[in-house]
RNA sequence: GGCGCGUUCGUCUAGCGGCCUAGGACAUCGCCCUCUCAAGGCGGAGAUCAUGGGUUCAAAUCCCAUACGCGCCA
């Protein structure tokens, strides 16, 4: 394949981008990096009644979000420059209107002045008549006297493509192989509305040729569209591009993910504290797969390693559990200054500041194996910045029972000169205060986290009360004996 | 309703005629480690490869039907 490629994502901006788009996204810009080629981002604003500039500004945050660059393609609403035109198909009208007139001057596409109705009928007839409710091509052939007439009566007209009586279209797919429809069970699709504006597989088959595309890679959805995309080519004297169609991505019910299923935005995820790195490794894991079933990747394996080869046919169902799982992992590879820099918006977001307690670092890192989302980060470290707090558990099993107050007391005093404060050192010192007593460990060090922490589960106690400073050791080893009344 | 696509452990998947008594990952269960919770290590359970017919010495793998699911058009 010497020809150069040149993918793209062509959302319409009528929402969020969703997994779906966000893994159609991906895998074409993995494609493109992959074969160091162009990846390009194209906004289908067609639709002029759903279309918003918020939903294409979320879409770019969202793209950037999740790690991805493009080649050409709009830089925000207004920024919107490249090579090839405008990359939003609003304001490349003019380029539709010309091959719409030539079309119609080859005769290869025709005025329909049906109205809703006349085609709300036909359907119904068909559907009586158990016939496929399609079009029935009573405008194919009109004289242009009775053209003239019905515009008279202000009659508006779409105008539609002529499709082949005859003959098949086979799509040649380079996941499914070569998928065959006959032309003759196929209508004579609108190309132009009446309000003069394209319809989607018009204006995607004129900019999809304008943009040289190579290649097509999008959802399982648009497979039934491509036979009439491709007679578009053939009437316009168009190379078309190849064509990928990825298989859907499904909720846990089976049917196509959708916001019944929870969240499918993917700034929802951001939200949620999922890592960047971690939804795209997760997302292209759904449809694609190496055979030796390798699960995490680098950034850079990813590129490397992917290509339209290990696609799957079948549809894949979305498990936000293993997605859980995979966000774990990057997380616990995350140095922890950086750790701490992503977590840093939910850490402020509970309020959490370093005053007075230890280093949000040092914090932040007793935990680190055990995040699975960024937004768990301030519950397991607001011990050391919040005022103490017992859990029924702490102060029920643990805390109220016999003796433990003393013991509370005497570690407090025990620990009054210590030093030097560090986790080894205090370790060994409380098992010798353990010894000394008579006491098992057990007896001792769990008072001792609930005491500190208000907690019965929580990071290891030594190096946690290292980090928690001497001060507030003796503190709150003080204050919980003194509640133990 | 027509057309199209799909069908391997609960889930994501490996597999492209003999290596499969079907491999990996998540989840699940047990054990180990251990100051708790995790993480980690080890091990277990879990798939009549949708069903039925062929083709072949041999089929999860090729062919044909059927069923079910999903999508597109309306």
């Amino acid at each position: 394949m010497t020809q150069k490629i040149r993918t793209r994502f062509a959302p319409s901006p009528t929402g969020f981008l969703h997994i779906g788009g966000a893994r159609t996204t991906l895998f074409n810009w993995l494609f493109a990096r992959h074969h160091k080629g162009t990846f390009i981002l194209r906004i289908e604003d067609t639709d002029e009644v759903r279309s918003t500039q918020d939903s294409v500004s979320a879409i770019l945050e969202s793209i950037r979000w999740m790690g991805m660059d493009w080649d050409e393609g709009p830089l925000d609403n207004d920024r919107d420059q490249g090579p090839y035109g405008p990359y939003f198909q609003m304001k490349r009208l003019e380029l539709y209107q010309k091959y719409i007139k030539q079309l119609l001057q080859e005769g290869k596409a025709y005025p329909c002045y049906c109205s809703k109705e006349d085609l709300e009928a036909m359907r119904r007839l068909a559907q009586l008549e158990k016939r496929p409710p399609r079009y029935d091509g009573r405008c194919r052939n009109l004289t242009d006297k009775q053209k003239r007439d019905l515009e008279a009566q202000g009659k508006k007209a779409s105008i539609r493509f002529r499709m082949p009586d005859e003959g098949v279209t086979v799509v040649p797919d380079m996941i499914r192989g070569d998928v065959s429809f006959e032309n003759k069970l196929q209508q004579d699709f609108v190309i132009q509305k009446t309000t003069g504006g394209p319809t989607y597989n018009f204006a995607c088959v004129v900019d999809d040729h304008h943009m040289e595309m190579s290649h097509v890679i999008r959802g399982d959805e648009h497979l039934s569209n491509t036979p009439s995309q491709l007679q578009l080519y053939r009437a316009l004297g168009w190379e078309p591009p190849k064509f990928a169609h990825l298989s859907m991505i499904l909720g846990p019910d089976g049917s196509k993910l959708s916001k019944r299923h929870g969240a499918t935005s993917v700034l929802e995820y951001k939200n949620q504290g999922f890592l960047p790195e971690a939804l795209r490794n997760y997302l292209a894991l759904l449809g694609w797969s190496t055979t030796d079933s390798q699960q995490l990747f680098t950034p850079e394996e990813l590129i490397a390693r992917f290509d339209l080869e290990g696609c799957q046919k079948s549809p894949a169902t979305f498990d936000p559990v293993k997605l859980t799982w995979m966000n774990g992992e990057y997380l616990r590879k995350l140095p922890v200054p950086e750790l701490v820099r992503r977590a840093s918006p939910f850490l402020e977001a509970a309020g959490l500041k370093p005053n007075g307690g230890p280093q949000l670092e040092r914090a932040v890192a007793l935990e680190h194996e055990k995040y699975k989302l960024l937004t768990e980060v301030p519950g397991l470290v607001d011990f050391f910045y919040k005022p103490l707090q017992f859990t029924p558990k702490a102060m029920d099993k643990v805390l109220r029972a016999p003796g433990v107050k003393q013991v509370l007391l005497d570690l407090a005093e025990a620990l009054k000169d210590f030093a030097p404060f560090t986790d080894k050192a205090l370790e060994e010192c409380i098992r010798k205060f353990c010894a000394e007593r008579g006491l098992k460990t057990g007896q001792v060090f769990h008072p001792l986290r609930a005491a500190t922490t208000g907690r019965t589960e929580g990071p290891t106690l030594f190096l946690m009360l290292e980090v928690m400073g001497r001060d507030m050791v003796l503190s709150r080893l003080r204050e919980t004996a003194a509640r133990l009344n």
